[in-house]
DNA sequence: TCTTAGCACTCCCCTAAATAGAGTGCTAGT
DNA sequence: ACTAGCACTCTATTTAGGGGAGTGCTAAGA
């Protein structure tokens, strides 16, 4: 398993050439572009070597080859170096400045989503910041008709989703009002566990103290923080760029391609996909059937998350062919994920102490 | 121009043959699958006066005959008989009938798109209304941050929108909640024209009666109904199905493929698309070149509107290949159109008078 | 022992030619 | 006015045949 130099040498030549290109690599073709002092005949035994080791395959007998997956894993691990990764470094942190303050952090994600397709010329997925994991800053209850409440929640990062209720009882918006107030002073800054914890506590002193407007509150902050609920949906995802991968000879196939819309236009797939790997930091990289759903649409992922401290918030990343421009996707989605985690830092410090000065 | 019978029933035989097969209609194909009583030669006869009419092509010598746009138009108009388009009326108001009531009308317009595409298996678009043309049920502000004010809109009709301002003087959530207090119970009911007109005469009035909060709160709606905004963009665009589209014949070619799946992506032609053809009542056909957007991609739109009352609210619409099946589609769109309205209808009689009851 | 030149061989891809088939337009007959 | 027949056109599909890129193997050279 262990490979010299050579070899490494001469996969790192097929994978970057195959990238390129598209097109079987032959070993003339390596001699002449990368000039390595070496016939084709001898590139020809280290690719036979290469693929008895299950790097490369060949489409059929008399053509070049191309990496296997276990090819480009090896070529992400281990052969593309830091030197490679910060060739264009400037210009892809100049990419990722692009993004700036937004009202929300929807408004951002929207905005970092169509910034990574662009400039990466492949899917860029974005996930929105589980609802359950961010620290509520408000809540501010809508009366919108008799018996019907809207709840407009406001994570401290910029996180609004809309809830709504059905309500046994008719309150006024004065009542709710009250109710917004109350809250905001008990759960502000609190996540959702932590919220559920003092809840029960609380309900506990409920029974002591009995208050029409406080048990109004809490059984609609049970609704709100607890309950699954109807609106909003826990998993938001932003997608952009699908139109890249219709000309890649990839996804020449129509079935492909037909696969991949379908699944985009699904997204619970897609979701899925990035869920499953939440919680790994730093960039990662999936390449193929490492993931089936990777596998099945012949994609590999590059994704990174997003944060805030330390808590990770949300997933970005780029979905493109397994051929895919590794060496400049990395660094793109590792600077994107950075200035995102960046921006949410600095919209939380302006906005003083987590209770508000109300 | 005018057509006897029989070119008519060839030219209806052709279109129908075409829609389904999409492949070019020759004569004795006509004979064989209509039972006509006449030859094929006399066939022959007819097809080349359609010719020379106007209504068909032939892609070649020796091949057989296509609708043009015109082919298309006059069956649209002239051969769609009602017995027709009521042959799967059951079936497709059993369709139209699956939509249901939901929280919020972005929510049911969601639900409405993917309905649409599903049914129709082509392209389904559906345009959330203006906010500019709906009547303001209630508006709440909610305090971001220093300086950062958030504003709820909610329109009669369960369309709520967020809009985002920076505020010179640090209100607090009391202040917003008295500012939303006397705001609803003064322009509750009304549209935008109606609220421009009443501020600009509560604006003279309040150079006699200084009262702090009330001019912020005149400047607060100013600002949330007269200028554009940030937030929301006044043009929500919903779609759904892209991917039928892909193994319709008709976009074998990628080019078209791909320019139509940017423009998806871009929205922002679709919505002018949609936006040329708002106020014309009923179900409308726009076939191909008839507008330059669809001539670009082989398509046509079948487009109605839903409405409350006598306003016109939002466009919905399917977007497909020329050769679409308009029998089906047509009455789709248009029961489609008329549950959505009713629908509406319903959730404002629901909620009781205009001003609420707080 | 590793490398290289040479060579026969394989298999894809492109082009050209041949064939089949569907459909037409025209003409002449009913 | 309709129809049968027929020659003709054009496409699509198959078939055959180089051309070429690339391989694997072998044997000779460093």
């Amino acid at each position: 398993m262990l490979l010299d130099d050579r070899s490494k040498y001469v996969l790192k030549a097929i994978v970057l050439s195959y990238i390129k290109t598209a097109i079987p690599v032959g070993s003339q073709s390596i001699t002449r572009s990368f000039d390595m002092g070496v016939s084709p005949a001898t590139v020809r035994n280290i690719m036979a070597d290469l693929e008895a080791q299950g790097f490369l395959i060949q489409p059929h007998t008399s053509a070049g080859r191309i990496p296997t997956e276990k090819g480009y894993r090896f070529y992400v691990d281990n052969l593309l170096q830091e030197a490679e990764l910060r060739k264009d470094q400037e210009d892809i942190l100049a990419q990722a400045d692009q993004l700036i303050q937004r009202e929300t952090i929807q408004a951002l994600l929207q905005d970092t989503s169509r910034l990574l397709s662009d400039a990466s010329q492949y899917l860029a997925i974005v996930t929105a910041p589980k609802f359950s994991s961010t620290r509520i800053k408000q809540v501010e209850f809508v009366r919108l008709r008799k018996n019907s409440v809207m709840a407009v929640c406001i994570s401290q990062d910029g996180f609004i989703q809309n809830k709504f209720f059905e309500v046994p009882e008719d309150l006024s918006q004065k009542d709710l009002n009250k109710i917004s107030d109350t809250l905001n002073s008990l759960y502000s800054g609190l996540t959702l566990q932590e919220i559920r914890q003092k809840l029960l506590r609380q309900i506990q002193k409920m029974k002591d103290l009995y208050d029409h407007l406080l048990e109004e509150a809490l059984e609609l902050t049970r609704r709100t923080f607890i309950e699954g609920g109807a609106g909003g949906g826990d998993a938001e995802l932003y997608m952009d760029g699908a139109s890249h991968m219709i000309d890649l000879p990839d996804f020449a196939d129509f079935r492909v391609m037909k696969g991949l819309l379908s699944a985009f236009e699904e997204k619970r797939a897609i979701v899925q996909l990035l869920d499953k790997y939440i919680g790994t930091e730093g960039v990662q990289v999936y390449i193929g059937s490492e993931n089936s759903f990777l596998g099945d649409h012949h994609c590999s992922l590059v994704v990174s998350h997003y944060k805030r401290g330390d808590q990770i918030l949300g997933t970005l990343g780029i979905l493109g062919p397994t051929r895919m421009e590794y060496s400049k996707i990395i660094p793109l989605v590792d600077s994107t994920a950075k200035k995102v985690s960046r921006l949410l830092e600095e919209s939380s410090r302006e906005e003083g102490s987590p209770l508000g000065e109300n």
